[in-house]
RNA sequence: GGUCGCGUAGCUCAGCUGGAUAGAGCAUCUGCCUUCUAAGCAGACGGUCGCAGGUUCGAAUCCUGCCGCGAUCACCA
């Protein structure tokens, strides 16, 4: 905010001095950051007062130009290019402003809205191990969790695990019939890898036996329904809704390995959730809504006895909500499940679901149902809709088995990491185990960024061959330059930093501005809910830092009050690294 | 076909509520490791911001139409 004040003191000059002087009252004063081929640091954009203010631009440019140099502390001096008038900060205000903010114990954190948020994300199906798509799903679920919590909001954590259905059926039916007693333990395999293998011999054996119904003259529609393991799927699911021992007992070993399985899996992505919701609880909630919702007109009955909600005023169509046999359907769960949230959390005050975009319209037509059903929370609620992960080969697929394991390229991530150190030469004084852990931080930190810096909307194409790049704007070049920040930490640990007035270079004006914009940076990202700002906006920081470093002495300084100040700005562009990296989720190690 | 999203350098992407000569990284080329960590720095090369209109003093940004790519339009989840 801090910068916005700064903005608004100079805002109030402004409007004065025109006010004084040509008696008009100015909509507003437009402020944008100087371009760094001109000199100044921010500007005032002078074309849009010429509509309101009778007079000529250099006129008007020299009025507040000089106006605002004499009565305001923190303008040195100004210059007029074109339409735009440069302001240069002087260098005690920059000073002050970098010394409030080193005193800032809160940096980082914005003042508490009171406000609650759940963030949903993750969601997996138990059937199969997470793959890249889930990836990308954790780290920008979990991101924005970040981010909102440092923004002042409350965050709860949420993900709801598709524990049932047709598709777990189909793991359980294959491991029954083929899979000889395996268990993580006997095979030792991790367990959703294990639950994984035999999603895939279903299907394989379901395309069998399709193949062979198709010969004998079925149609595709027939030979997909008639054939036998797919009959026995969903026996067993139907077993499993009556609630059968057997069914319920294999059903909930199996989940279990899963569970152990992407506990794991979370532990090495470093994501973590607050409260579970699972689906087998779940599904059948959302009667009542279709009460209350035919009550209130919100939904109408058919002659078959389904019900229905009628969108079109909202610009969407007809929605099912409840099956003509009275059963539910997804919509269905998704009322039940987010009134089920409120019931648990009264304070929600807003939800945000981490879901593809190819379920963009099932979540408008969410969002409006639950606002005409007239919930208060319900005008704040968001879908963080993100594009899908393809790979160069096209879709992946689950069933075919071309997807991109999650486990497998974390540590093909690390492994990479781990070539590229002993290339450069990085591995003296490690331990071996401080070389894992190094190499797991680093590869993650790749991938997350990686994932991160673009916006979510946009759909990513992976090319497992060409990986993702270490080099450039890149997680691991801002965990470099963490790293060497520390290296200095370690060297000026005793010593106090006390710094009086220096005179300041372009640099370092330029690194205490972009240090003071960090708060609206935060809160823009959570109005937005983008981690794409913040990581762009953290590699644009590290870059001007970086080129600092290399062109101005830190420890070598001419005098000691310019070490100290260099020192003292060197720390804190550490810490404001270390904080934008834990917003993202990425680990900044100590030393690389 | 309707709806939604995307289209910026050879490749991967920034570009916030409209502002100056459109910015990075990768790749290619040139310099810089006896000085705080070269996963780095400095520089060169590279653009009809999909196309065409419109609004504006000013458009990559806003509006309209078209083209291309993707998603979605189930009594599946």
């Amino acid at each position: 905010m801090l910068m916005k004040d700064l903005q608004n003191r100079l805002s109030e000059l402004v409007e004065q001095i025109v006010l004084e002087r040509y008696k008009v009252n100015l909509s507003k004063v437009d402020f944008v950051p100087t371009k760094k081929e001109f000199e100044g640091d921010i500007t005032i954009v002078l074309f849009s007062m010429l509509k309101e203010v009778p007079t000529g631009i250099a006129e008007l440019a020299a009025l507040i130009g000089d106006y605002l140099t004499a009565q305001s502390e923190e303008i040195s001096g100004y210059s007029v290019v074109k339409g735009f008038l440069n302001l240069s900060l002087s260098d005690e205000f920059l000073l002050e402003l970098f010394s409030t903010l080193l005193n800032d114990k809160q940096y980082g954190k914005l003042a508490s809205t009171s406000k609650t948020y759940m963030v949903e994300y993750s969601s997996p199906n138990t059937n199969k191990p997470l793959h890249l798509g889930h990836i990308r799903n954790n780290v920008l679920g979990y991101a924005v969790a970040n981010i909102l919590e440092a923004a002042g909001n409350k965050v709860i954590k949420t993900q709801i695990v598709n524990d049932r259905g047709i598709h777990i059926c189909k793991s359980m039916v294959a491991w029954l019939k083929y899979g000889e007693g395996e268990t993580p333990e006997s095979t030792g395999l991790k367990g959703d890898h294990l639950v994984g293998k035999y999603y895939v011999i279903f299907d394989k054996v379901y395309k069998e036996q399709q193949e062979v119904l198709k010969n004998d003259g079925f149609s595709d529609d027939m030979a997909a329904k008639q054939a036998p393991i797919f009959i026995e799927a969903q026996e067993m699911l139907r077993k499993w809704e009556a609630q059968d021992a057997d069914t319920l007992e294999l059903w909930s070993k199996m989940n279990q390995w899963v569970y152990e399985g992407f506990n794991e899996t979370y532990a090495r992505l470093g994501v973590h959730f607050d409260k579970l919701y699972y689906e087998s609880d779940t599904y059948l909630l959302g009667r009542d809504i279709i009460e209350e919702g035919l009550n209130k007109k919100v939904f109408f009955k058919k002659p078959d006895n389904s019900v229905w909600a009628d969108l079109t005023s909202a610009g969407l169509d007809e929605k099912l909500v409840l099956r003509s046999d009275q059963t539910a359907v997804y919509m269905t769960q998704d009322l039940g499940t987010a009134l089920q949230r409120l019931v648990d959390f009264p304070e929600i005050d807003g939800m945000v679901y981490t879901v593809g975009n190819e379920q963009d319209y099932h979540f408008k037509v969410l969002f409006v149902l639950l606002q005409q059903l007239g919930y208060p929370w319900a005008s704040n609620l968001h879908h963080l809709s993100y594009g899908m992960v393809d790979l160069p080969s096209g879709k992946m697929k689950s069933r075919e088995g071309t997807v991109v394991d999650a486990d497998e390229l974390m540590s093909d991530m690390a492994e990479t990491a781990a070539s590229i150190a002993s290339e450069l030469g990085k591995l003296d004084g490690f331990s071996a185990e401080e070389k894992e852990q190094l190499f797991h931080q680093i590869g993650l930190g790749a991938l997350k960024y990686f994932i991160l810096k673009v916006d979510p909307k946009k759909r990513i194409l992976f090319d497992p061959e060409a990986s993702v790049d270490f080099q450039g704007n890149t997680g691991p070049f801002i965990q470099y330059t963490y790293a060497r920040i520390q290296s200095i930490a370690r060297k000026v640990s005793d010593e106090k930093i006390q710094f009086t007035q220096v005179a300041l270079e372009d640099k370092e004006r330029a690194i205490i501005l972009s240090l003071a914009q960090y708060p609206d940076t935060i809160k823009q990202a959570a109005d937005m809910l983008s981690p794409a700002l913040i990581a762009n906006y953290l590699y644009e920081l590290v870059k001007l830092f970086n080129s600092m470093y290399q062109q101005l002495p830190i420890l070598g300084a001419t005098n000691e009050e310019v070490k100290a100040f260099r020192v003292a700005l060197t720390l804190q562009v550490g810490q404001l690294i270390k904080h934008a990296s834990g917003l993202l989720g990425m680990d900044v190690p100590e030393r690389m």
